[in-house]
DNA sequence: GCCACGGTAGTACCGGGGTACCACGGCCTC
DNA sequence: GAGGCCGTGGTACCCCGGTACTACCGTGGC
C-alpha cells in the first residue's frame, strides 16, 4: 500500500487528487497540506511514502519544502507536480532532490504510475523534460556511457553474453527468469553462470553478485 | 494519425504490438519487421512516424538499426523496446538517435503515451532509467543532491545478530562457513538467514547481498 | 508470576544451483 | 579446409539453500 501526503494550496485540487488516488486499490492518502510549511511538518509526522508536491504555494514554496524533506533522512519521496513544465522549476525541483516532475495536465493514469514508480525508488519525469534532460544528458556525455568497457582485470576475460548474464546475476535473478527473459533454455543459462563463477573465481552466484559490485559492473 | 512500424524478430509480440496499436483510433501499424536490415529498408521506404524497435534481433541489431535510420535523415523516430533495461543497451540506443528507451513488461497504456510522445517530438524512458540519467544529469551539475541515505528502513527491523548475519552474507560465505566462523549450529544460522529474508524482503541470500549493497550496510 | 522477544538448536523435506560432460552451428583467422 | 572461440542446448548427478515446523533458555517489561 502507497501512502500519500498532499501538498496544494487549492482545496479543489487537493480535492480532485484525493478522489483520483483514493479509486485506486493499493493508494491511500494520509492527510493534505495547503503549503511548504505544513507539507514538511506533515510529511515528517506521518511519513508518507510519496508526497505530491505543488510548486507555487504561499509562504515555503514546494521547492523548499522539497529540499527539506529529502534532507531529513526520511524514505519518503517527493513528486512535484506544477501547471507548466518550466525548466527553472523542474531543474530546481530535481537538484532538491525530488524524485520526480509531471505536469498537472498529465492524464490520470499517468499520474498513477508516477506515483507508483516514485514510491519504488524510480524517478519519473514529463516527456517534454525528459527530452531535455536527455539532451543536456548526451551532450555532457559525447563519447562513453558511465562504465563503457569494464577495465577490472577479473572481468577482462569475460564476453559481452557473460558480462550480460552476470549484469542479471546482480538483479538478483534466479536461472528460470533469466533463461525466460533472456529467452533462453534453463540448461544454456547454466552454461554461461558456469564459465561466468569460472573466470571470476566465483565458487557460487553470491560470490559473483559481489564481484559484480565491487568491479562496478552494477551499482547500488 | 500517427503511423508505425514494428520491428521485433517474434512474430507472437508483433502481433501483440499490432493488436494494441490497431485498437487505437489515432495509430495505423504501417509494416512489419523481422530483422534490423528489413527494418532500416521499410522504414526508408514507408516513413513512419515511430519505429517501434527490438533490441535482439537476428542479423543486424536494433542498435545498428536505429542508428541508421535516424542518420537517414527523415523525421522518422525510434523507439526502443527490450525484454530488461540493461544500461548498456539503453544507453548505447539513446546515444544511437532512440527517442526513448522502454522495457516490455510496460503497461500497454505506458506503451501507448510513449509512443505518443514520441511521435510528438518528446522522449520517453522507462522509470528505472529515468533514475539512473537523473542521478548522473544532476551529478554533474554544480550543486549536488543531498543524498544523505540514513539507516535504510528495510533494515530497521533487523535485529542485532541478523544485521551481522546479513554482513556476512554480504561477504558471500556460506551457511557452514558462518556456522563454523561464528561458532554456532548450521540450523541456527539457517534460522537466522531465513529470517532475514523475510525482513528484508528478498527471496533468496542473493537478493538479500543485493539488499545488503543497496543499503550501503556492505558496500564495494 | 507471566509474557514477549531474541538467540540458539533440532528434524524433515524438496527444489534450485552448480558440476561434469558432450554436442552442434556460426563465425573468424590462419 | 582446419582449428578455435562463442553461443546455444542437452543429460545426469549431488549438495546446498530455503522452508516449515518445534523447542529451550535468558532477559526484560508489565
Amino acid at each position: 500500500m502507497t501512502t500519500v501526503l498532499i501538498a496544494d494550496d487549492q482545496p479543489l485540487q487537493r480535492f480532485g487528487f484525493r478522489m483520483l488516488l483514493e479509486s485506486q486499490d493499493d493508494m491511500t492518502v494520509l492527510d493534505e497540506a495547503a503549503n511548504g510549511t505544513e507539507a514538511v511538518r506533515k510529511a515528517a509526522d506521518l511519513r508518507p511514502d510519496v508526497v505530491l508536491m505543488d510548486v507555487r504555494m504561499p509562504g515555503m514554496d514546494g521547492i523548499e519544502a522539497t529540499r527539506r524533506i529529502t534532507a531529513s533522512g526520511d524514505r519518503t519521496r517527493v513528486l512535484i507536480l506544477t501547471t507548466f513544465d518550466l525548466d527553472e522549476y523542474a531543474y530546481a525541483g530535481l537538484r532538491a532532490g525530488a524524485s520526480g516532475f509531471l505536469v498537472k495536465d498529465a492524464q490520470p493514469e499517468d499520474l498513477l504510475s508516477g506515483i507508483r514508480a516514485v514510491a519504488s525508488g524510480d524517478a519519473v519525469v514529463s516527456p517534454g523534460l525528459t527530452r531535455r534532460l536527455l539532451d543536456a544528458y548526451v551532450h555532457h556525455l559525447p563519447a562513453g556511457t558511465p562504465e563503457a568497457t569494464a577495465p577490472d582485470p577479473r572481468l577482462a576475460a569475460l564476453t559481452e553474453r557473460e558480462l550480460e548474464i552476470l549484469t542479471v546475476l546482480g538483479k538478483g535473478w534466479t536461472n528460470t527468469e533469466i533463461a525466460t527473459r533472456l529467452h533462453l533454455a534453463e540448461s544454456t543459462v547454466k552454461t554461461h553462470v558456469g564459465r561466468v563463477l569460472a573466470k571470476t573465481g566465483s565458487r557460487d552466484r553470491v560470490q559473483a553478485v559481489i564481484c559484480a559490485y565491487e568491479t562496478g559492473l552494477v551499482q547500488p
